[in-house]
DNA sequence: CGGCTGACTTACC
DNA sequence: CGGTAAGCCAGCC
């Protein structure tokens, strides 16, 4: 049972609930990869389209999207989460009230995959 | 094997 | 709160 990197990075973002956001650091310390960050993000540039995977829940430590203003894929990004009730305001998002706190329950659930 | 890269993070000023 | 610098570490030539 034991999962590349990359697939761990994988499983732990399809965690990652509807209207929650994660960062990527978050991602990697719950995929068992503490430091990973910069590996979650080239997992998510390097996969394609049509593996489904829920990157716009991804942003940076501070809640700030990873892309810049404006920016096309900031847009859509800010256009996925608006449709799953998270208010995206000046390129970021307040963790607060939309961050992802996994319950022990999906950290079991985790560690089985 | 070694150097470069980066959808990151933290510390400082 | 914004801007810079340095740390970070796997993946990919």
């Amino acid at each position: 049972m034991s999962l590349s990197a990359h697939q761990k990075i994988i499983n732990t973002l399809l965690c990652i609930p509807a209207g929650k956001v994660a960062s990527y650091g978050q991602i990697a310390d719950l995929a068992g990869l503490p430091g990973r960050a910069r590996l979650v993000g080239k997992i998510l540039r390097d996969a394609p389209s049509e593996i489904k995977l829920p990157w716009h829940r991804v942003l940076r430590s501070s809640g700030r999207l990873a892309f810049e203003s404006g920016s096309a894929q900031a847009n859509l990004q800010r256009d996925l989460l608006a449709e799953e009730g998270v208010e995206v305001i000046g390129n970021k998002v307040s963790l607060s009230h939309y961050g992802w706190q996994p319950s022990l329950a999906d950290i079991l659930f985790q560690l089985e995959q």
